[in-house]
DNA sequence: GCTTAATAAGATATTAATTATCCTATTTAA
DNA sequence: TTAAATAGGATAATTAATATCTTATTAAGC
C-alpha cells in the first residue's frame, strides 16, 4: 500500500493531503486511538502538524463516515476507521481492545420484537478479561 | 419516597447532603441526562449549587458505582443511576432513549466461545427508529 | 509542467469544559 | 451540643475544542 486512503478521500471530494493521510494511516495502524495519541504519534514524523488541523480533520472524517467514534466506558473517546459492524472487547487487565465479528442478528430481532424498535445499527462493548490475561492469572495461582 | 438515595449514600460512607440527593433525584427522574441539563434542572430549585460541586459529585458517584456513564454515539456523555444491565435504544427521529431489559446471555456466550474473553459486563446501544416514530412515518406516507 | 481557483494547513485567539484550591458550612457520631 | 470529618461554594487554573485569519497546497484545465 502506497496510499490506501487516497481513493477514499477522493471519493468524498476531500483533498488528499499529507496530514489527512497521516491521520488515517495512524488510526488504521492502531485500530483504536484517541486524539492525543494520534497527535503524539504523528508529531514524531511530522512536527509541524497543528492540533487544530487534527481536530478539524477528525471531525470532517467522522462527518463523511470515513472514521467512527468509539466511546468506551471510563475512557477518553477514540476513533477508528469505519468498517463492518463488530463488537469491542475491552480487557480490564491489560486495557487492550479487541474486535470480534460475530452474529448479532438474533439479539437485534429479539429487541425489535419486544420493543417495536427498528434498528439501523448497534454499538456493543463488552468488558472483561482477555484470553491472554486469563491465562496469566491462572498460571500465577497454580 | 422521602429520600430513596439517603441509604445508598450512607452505605458508601458518603454524607447525605442536599446537593447529592438533588443530583441523584434529578438523574433518577430523567433516566439519562448530561451534566449541563442536570445543572440547569437543579438550578431552578437550588440556585446556589456550584458547578464544581456537580462535577465533583458526579465523579465521586461514578467511582462508587452509584452512577454509571452512558456514552452514546454523537452525543455528550450522560449519566444514569446504576441498575440491572439493559440495552439502550436510541431513536434517530425523536432522539429519545429507551431502556430494554432482554436476555443477552446467548450472545455473551458466543463471544466467550469465539474469543476466549471472560465477560464481566456489557454495554449495548442500538440506533434506529422507535415504535412511535415508525407509526408517525407510516401515517404520513399513506 | 504552469496557472489558477478552491480548499486546507498552521498559528493563534477564543470559548467551553473540567479540575484544583482554599476557605466556610454542613453533616454525623459521640 | 460539640467537634472532627467531610463537603460545598467561589474562583482560579488547567485542559480541551473551536473559530478566525493568513499562507500554503492541491488538483483541474490549459
Amino acid at each position: 500500500m502506497i496510499e490506501k486512503f487516497h481513493d477514499v478521500l477522493k471519493a468524498n471530494n476531500l483533498k488528499s493531503t499529507h496530514q489527512r493521510l497521516a491521520i488515517l494511516n495512524c488510526i488504521d495502524m492502531h485500530g483504536h486511538i484517541d486524539i492525543d495519541a494520534i497527535y503524539e504519534h504523528i508529531h514524531l514524523n511530522y512536527p509541524s502538524m497543528s492540533k487544530a488541523t487534527l481536530y478539524r480533520n477528525i471531525n470532517d472524517l467522522v462527518t463523511f463516515h470515513i472514521l467512527e467514534e468509539v466511546k468506551l466506558p471510563h475512557q477518553k473517546q477514540q476513533y477508528e476507521i469505519k468498517k463492518v459492524p463488530h463488537i469491542h472487547l475491552l480487557c480490564q487487565e491489560c486495557s487492550g481492545v479487541e474486535d470480534i465479528f460475530i452474529e448479532t442478528k438474533p439479539l437485534l430481532e429479539a429487541v425489535t420484537l419486544q420493543s417495536g424498535f427498528t434498528i439501523s445499527n448497534s454499538f456493543i462493548v463488552m468488558n472483561g478479561t482477555c484470553r491472554v490475561c486469563s491465562h496469566k492469572n491462572f498460571s500465577s495461582i497454580s
